[in-house]
DNA sequence: AATTTATAGTTGATATTGTCTACTAAACAG
DNA sequence: CTGTTTAGTAGACAATATCAACTATAAATT
């Protein structure tokens, strides 16, 4: 199947929808079984030194009611543990357990592989220019409080 | 809210999900009663000379189920008729009513503000070449047939 | 021409993701 | 102490996506 798009935003459409769909089965692939939102809590959670949900709310954009049933899920699975946060007594600390660090290692593996073929034929300079300008438009309309 | 993001990947996800839910909020603030993929449908029918529904999945790259409901739908609104396809028996025209047309037009303004505001800012040049490595990116992944 | 194979579209079941509202408890500001 | 904001939870629901089975036609094969 060839994709197309014309304006802006169908290619941003496009690109992320098909990145999407792509991490997703190789993520399946690999023997995973994960779905896309709860790789990313999982990585943003790792990324993030004392990570709440709060947190993971400003970093995905998403909803809080939604970001609290994803946590639960993960919880339930086994790979995230949360603890009373030092200062804030309304929050939680989240972190990953031992098992969900190695899994997230092997999702960034499989998920690279994708973004290799994405970029395939760049230049650094051309993929640092695309990032410089995508970041210019989320700052455009990331509102500033 | 400050958007914030890490990964190709992640970046285009943060685009994409922002540009969907402020095109979508715009939309409806402006009276209409769309949701975002009868949009995106409805536009591409306007844009293709002999649009099918097989070509909207090609566009899309959405599923073929999920285009013959949301059609469908689009049908029993009043906002697309449906004609048997001259040469190929299996497959239908689709096409746009008087009505669909004018809001079609409507949406294109109001996605356009929403579309301006992202892209405040950069230079003709930047924008022309972010595109350029997007659709590098696309083609990348698009299958070759 | 008859038979296989591929394609366009439909339907049903189900999963995932997103939105909205209302709520609790702790934090913070006066 | 009082009112207001903030972090998180819960329920109901809407929108979107996925998968498999099925019909009818088209196209290819022999």
């Amino acid at each position: 199947m060839t994709i197309e798009q014309d304006t802006v935003r169908d290619l941003l459409w496009q690109l992320a929808f098909q990145f999407k769909v792509r991490c997703h089965q190789a993520v399946r692939e690999s023997g995973l079984d994960l779905g896309g939102m709860h790789v990313r809590m999982l990585q943003v959670i790792d990324e993030e030194p004392q990570c709440t949900a709060n947190r993971l709310c400003q970093r995905s954009g998403r909803d809080k009611a939604q970001i609290t049933r994803l946590v639960k899920e993960l919880e339930r699975q086994g790979l995230v543990k949360r603890s009373p946060h030092p200062t804030d007594g309304r929050s939680q600390v989240l972190q990953l357990t031992g098992r969900a660090k190695r899994l997230v290692g092997r999702v960034r593996e499989v998920e690279q592989d994708v973004e290799r073929q994405y970029v395939e034929g760049l230049s650094e300079r051309e993929l640092a220019a695309f990032v410089a300008t995508g970041r210019k438009m989320l700052d455009n309309v990331s509102e500033v409080d």
